[in-house]
DNA sequence: GATGAATGAGCGTTCATTCAT
DNA sequence: AATGAATGAACGCTCATTCAT
């Protein structure tokens, strides 16, 4: 309560900012998006509540925020992984991994980047969304790059990253929502999802007929 | 309970129960159900607060009986599809079509099953629980007919079943959420990822050493 | 739920009022005066709610029933033991074993008839009011008969009588309110006070003056 | 905290939490304890409900602490009697009138003292009880240094000194709940009881025989 | 730059009561 | 005589937010 004791808590004095933005992500990773409540980050933190307002509007922009960092940090670790050289077999499938690694490491963290409602949706903000977006682009490049013969077009190559990024997200919110069946070896079922889903991205053709 | 009962689904005032439900789902889905609100649902419905806890224990059981619905109501599509006749491989992705129109048609159905948190679902029922996985088995029982060759266990059987539900729910809820891009034919986009899908099913072996 | 069900449970069909009070009267001594509830009446006895407002006006008049049906209760034991004969110390000391004894055995009951509020009170209809009295009255000619030479006047076999009710209520309400410490051994504690309170309202002379 | 703060007992702006504790003082006095409501108080205060919640954790601590102030201000009075010195004899019935007085002065703090429910009683917090049970050592102190022959033990003297005080609080609640039948003289029934009180806490021996 | 005090709206839930049938 | 359906008011409590200092 003294004044002493709270800047032992804090941080770093200078940047309150940063201080509220790991306190909530913690919270947010233990607690979940509706019990991320303001008391207990200002608690956590050692600050006041009212002082998180001095650099987040309100709780929105606070979520949006985060949100906002786990897009970019899933791009910066996208990003590493092309740019570490190899096949792009061998890229693309590092990505996979690391994208159900990431949702798996973090399910909180995921369900509020993925499976937020499109009511949250709406309030967030336009250039953070182009920032998001970003994400999709970028495995669509990788995806250009690991079957340039079956994707001819960028378009191909954005619907192949989002039916490999649908699989990729079915894996993850299975597990995450607790859905998968005990018994079931997540390795293999994860293993395996990944690898027939990348060679469906490969081989199969989306202009076919159906049968 | 009866079946005329049931048929009244329009919110009318002779089934307050069927107008709760309707507007809890509706709810659901609008705003997520972790702010499911009683009083938003009974102001959906025109009806008091209290009258709601004439047929629910309270929110927990309102939630509980959605979910269990919507395992239902895709249990006996899925049911009536398998029983229609024809090879496997049709009934199978008849089953997967089947799938995605019914997440497409039911979103809040959708998210009301798929989407919920593993907090309440800690608290589902037993008896509900087992009523849902019978939707696995079922599909299991397709896969395990439609590759017979590669799905030697009935733990491989589940595997896969998982494997292609994970790819399923993938399309769904990346175009309930919104989060398809504009410019990508849907058509195309569910077509190919459910070919791709069955593909990997068949011929993918989730114990081959990766490459 | 069937009629035959309720049949079962109902003591007799033909006196639902019965049957309300006694399902009414256990769980006021069970649960106390507020966890009263109607609706737990209702289920106990085995018929509707509103079948209960049938019989009594409202929550009030079946407390009121149950009040009365205390102080009825009270008289009747008090009037027995004065009956039955013996010295009128001996009725007298008796008469005191038995309030503690009432009060012991039925501490809830004892609580709306004691220890309700002026609130409550108010509402208490004048004629019960009136019967509730007569109790007062009872022990005031116990008093007279017990020491005669000190209560020369009407006045002062109330003014007496108040001061034992006094002694003996507040035997029963320390113990009820578990405010009786422990240690100390509570025969000893009933029997001691008890004693010297017959013994004060013989002999210490209310109009004496203060030293 | 400060002496300064708790001065201010009027309900002001400047402190909320005491206007909170004589409004809740007040409503359990005029309503029981059991319908003490949050509303209620944060109505009479003049603010909202929540900022009840800022001084107290809930109503629990609310209720505790209005029942600690009670013992502890009886306390401080019993204090101030006993040490002013005089007789055994003169400074127990000056404690005695003074309880008396007490209580029919302060009938909230009175009520809130002796007629909370066990249920209550059994989350008083162990310190609280601690402090409220100096209270009667107080009394069995000066019980023994009136009667030190009849009060050989310590134990005995918590005896006596329950059983008085059960008379006393006889003699306030049966004014307080407004039970003392019109026409008694009011003086002269205190002034009677609390003599034939003392007269029995001296004389009396608990472990007599009946006669 | 930071806070303590305060709030209003909302939460899930319970209850005594009413009334058409 | 009896009930099922419905309600409005109240309950304790939490929350994001504001604002004077």
């Amino acid at each position: 309560m003294t004044a002493a004791r709270r800047e032992a808590q804090r941080p770093r004095e200078t940047d309150l900012r940063t201080a509220v933005l790991d306190a909530a992500r913690q919270q947010l990773v233990r607690e979940g998006y509706r019990d991320l409540s303001m008391r207990d980050v200002a608690n956590a933190v050692g600050c006041s509540v009212s002082s998180i307002y001095l650099y987040f509007a309100g709780k929105d922009e606070l979520v949006h925020t985060l949100m906002d960092e786990g897009f970019e940090r899933w791009y910066r670790t996208q990003m590493e992984l092309t740019e570490r050289g190899g096949t792009p077999a061998a890229r693309l499938e590092a990505v996979c991994r690391a994208y159900v690694d990431f949702g798996l490491a973090n399910p909180e963290f995921y369900e509020i980047m993925f499976m937020f409602h499109s009511d949250r949706m709406a309030r967030y903000p336009k250039d953070l969304f182009r920032r998001a977006r970003r994400n999709l682009e970028l495995m669509a490049q990788l995806v250009q790059a690991y079957a340039p013969e079956s994707v001819p077009t960028e378009d191909d190559a954005r619907i192949r990253a989002t039916a490999l990024w649908a699989t990729l997200h079915g894996i993850v919110s299975t597990i995450i929502s607790d859905r998968l069946d005990r018994g079931i070896d997540r390795t293999r079922y994860i293993e395996g999802t990944i690898r027939y889903a990348l060679a469906g991205v490969r081989h199969a053709s989306p202009e076919a007929p159906r049968p």
